[in-house]
DNA sequence: GATTATTTGATATGTTTCATAACAATTATC
DNA sequence: GATAATTGTTATGAAACATATCAAATAATC
């Protein structure tokens, strides 16, 4: 370590200037372009080139998207992934659309005691292999899950659409597809 | 519900086609083209037109191959965000980093604990405010960072550049950036 | 056909990440 | 000088993620 232990930290206010005649924007103005160097915004170094850190920024924005416009419902996007899945997949057991979605089967079961306590699901021993439970939808859960499409296309996909326009919304989609599958 | 409690699951084997002479794969091939859904692949319906969901998968296959390029240097995604922003962002305190970051307080305090017993970066007092501690890195903390952006640069961003090309990779950061930013 | 190995769902458990409340020390405000 | 706000910290809890292990059921092997 070369560094010393203590060093001078230039916060808020910056020097006496502050006075209540001059408004608070004006003074953040005049700190901006003073000498001093900015107090707000930080710099992002080679942060801002960095795809992995814009990526996990971008996916928490639109998770949160999600989660709000499907909030009426009260369902994660894993969740939905799952009542999706399920209705795509008839037949299905635990194990499979657990690990198509990679989830750890394990952590699987309480995702699906949670969602059959809301009757949503159902799990029903097979008959041909007595060891798996398949999962089957209940009616409550098919309109739920259809109430949730609408929601996320019509609030969720449509605001991604008026941010990125549609072409791009596409061309984004295609490139992430290719990053999940081929890299 | 309106489900009965039993269903008939098609697991593995169908039948008794599979016997020694036949090639495993052969019979794969056999029963994916048979009458019978194919035992393997899911149909993952609306996921796939899901953004956030290609937007996740996309992103924990981007940080594992971060990890991974710079594994001998031993950093998470975050602790390289962390030691970026403490070098470009000489003088700035606990608060204005972690804030930088999306990270909380509280939780920024045992990530610095971790990075400072590996010395590689150091909490200062500040003589200006003594509540505040500045964050500076040492000289290893420097020499760890160099080394980690000369690795990430060579092998995690050459190799999305390989799977994307240049251009698409710059397309998608810019996007990526418009949804963290304005979504 | 009995023995061994594998698979399925489940439990227990641990780690990591993320979030909130509260506190002492210090500084800002009035 | 009394009160409020800020900084780093601790304590704590929830959620997400991972591993080992188990009983029941089935498959594979001899």
């Amino acid at each position: 370590m070369t560094v010393s232990k203590t060093t001078a930290s230039k916060t808020t206010a910056s020097k006496a200037i502050a006075s209540k005649a001059i408004a608070p924007d004006l003074i953040r103005t005049m700190q901006s372009n003073g000498r001093e160097p900015a107090a707000d915004a930080l710099q992002m170094g080679e942060l801002s080139e960095l795809l992995g850190y814009t990526l996990k920024r971008a996916q928490l924005k639109v998770f949160d998207d999600f989660i709000h416009c499907v909030e009426p419902l009260q369902l994660t996007p894993a969740q939905f992934s799952v009542l999706l899945l399920i209705d795509a997949n008839p037949g299905r057991n635990q194990t499979e659309i657990a690990n198509t979605l990679g989830i750890l089967r394990p952590n699987f079961v309480a995702m699906l005691d949670s969602l059959e306590s809301r009757e949503l699901c159902v799990r029903m021993r097979s008959t041909n292999d007595r060891r798996s439970h398949v999962l089957v939808l209940t009616d409550k859960g098919r309109t739920i899950l259809a109430r949730a499409k609408k929601l996320i296309v019509s609030r969720h996909e449509a605001r991604l659409n008026e941010v990125l326009g549609p072409e791009n919304r596409a061309a984004l989609l295609r490139m992430l597809d290719k990053l999940a599958r081929d890299f």
